[in-house]
DNA sequence: GTCTATACACAGATAGAC
DNA sequence: GTCTATCTGTGTATAGAC
């Protein structure tokens, strides 16, 4: 598969965070029109990313947040009753829509070998659609309240799961070679993490996430699979 | 070299970089008594680390440092004259101290796969001994004056540029497979960089600095040498 | 539903006593 | 050199007009 194919596949996931943290949130949002409540969700939502990037959530102030995203203070106040709370909802439901999509994407797969392609290469892909949503989440993970924080490191933890789980399929079912799939699950984690950690100096060097992907993939191959 | 060896051949990196931090800055700085200024500033800057990784640099407020650092605010105010300014010495320091570290060690060898080795290996040992530090030092470089942000993103591409040219040289000179050496170095300093970014992860599982650094060589090897 | 104006707390920084 | 007390700006959050 290559990034372009993923792109057109994949659905508009800014919205499904949206419209998600709207329907999970009705109670707490005093807004009633939900064509409205997701549309200045989406003007919230992108401007914390675009501030929270800049120079991180904390120094982020309401004031900012209200021109940016174009509402005013007082607006802000009646989705949200807290700073704090925009943080836990936006990271909390884009958590759960990217697990959903890794989920669907990487089950299809049935050999381990063509599994282990496929969850370097969709790991990629999406963190290359979301790239600024990823990289603002691993920032301000330690911002969120213990819960919050707790589920956020779980997350991870279960896509490095994943990984691990393909390895072990394919030492047992033959092909892949003997080693300790934990830590190479770990280090493979630590590959793709660097593609959204430092987008920027990939971009410099003119090196697209295909290319990366196909690079990842022959990093490990020699030291996972007989060939 | 094990970790046991480097950590005694080592000197007291905490205290060099309060020593230069003093050298350098003697002419803000308005006490006078280098005894008395080399050990304030270890308990400013010990304080700022550990409150920095709780919540944050942003987060911390003066107040909150002169409670830890045993400093009352006027105090802290004869030593630095902005709370920016802690920041920008105790990083810009640090980031010197780690690279003639790195340098002494690494110019030590002589053969590409023995100089690749060491690299990784220093590289792990040093992270391992200011494991916090590192932490600090990655979350908050964004927090940087554009200035020196800019130094700070130019010193990682300094160990990556080290490591590309073991590379090439290994790769001339005979011994090292065909690749991609900017890529190569990439991932290697990705790898590294997990071991400081997820130091938790790794304690919870027993994985000692030593036998993660034989893993990276192991992960690494297969790709980038003939054997 | 959205705005402006404002309350109130707390931040960084300094003055001046000791 | 270090302290306490205090100034002043700015932050989050709300009240109440429209």
């Amino acid at each position: 598969m290559k990034y372009s194919e993923f792109d057109e596949i994949i659905p508009d996931l800014k919205m499904d965070i949206c419209r998600k943290a709207y329907l999970e949130n009705r109670d707490k949002i005093r807004i009633k029109k939900e064509e409205l409540v997701v549309k200045n969700l989406g003007k919230i939502f992108d401007a914390t990313l675009e501030i929270g990037i800049l120079k991180g959530f904390q120094a982020m102030t309401m004031r900012d947040l209200s021109r940016v995203s174009g509402l005013s203070m007082g607006a802000l106040y009646s989705y949200f009753s807290s700073k704090e709370q925009i943080l836990t909802v936006y990271l909390g439901q884009g958590r759960k829509i990217i697990r959903e999509v890794l989920e669907r994407f990487i089950m299809e797969e049935a050999l381990p070998a063509e599994r282990l392609r496929t969850a370097v290469q969709v790991h990629l892909f999406l963190t290359e659609k979301m790239q600024e949503f990823f990289f603002f989440s691993y920032m301000e993970a330690k911002n969120l309240s213990s819960k919050e924080r707790e589920r956020s490191v779980q997350g991870e933890l279960n896509t490095e799961k994943m990984f691990e789980e393909i390895l072990v399929d394919g030492q047992e079912s033959g092909g892949f070679k003997k080693q300790n799939p934990t830590l190479t699950a770990s280090v493979i984690k630590a590959m793709l993490q660097d593609w959204y950690l430092k987008r920027k100096k990939y971009a410099k060097r003119n090196v697209h996430v295909d290319e990366y992907a196909d690079f990842v993939m022959a990093f490990i191959t020699p030291f996972c699979i007989h060939e």
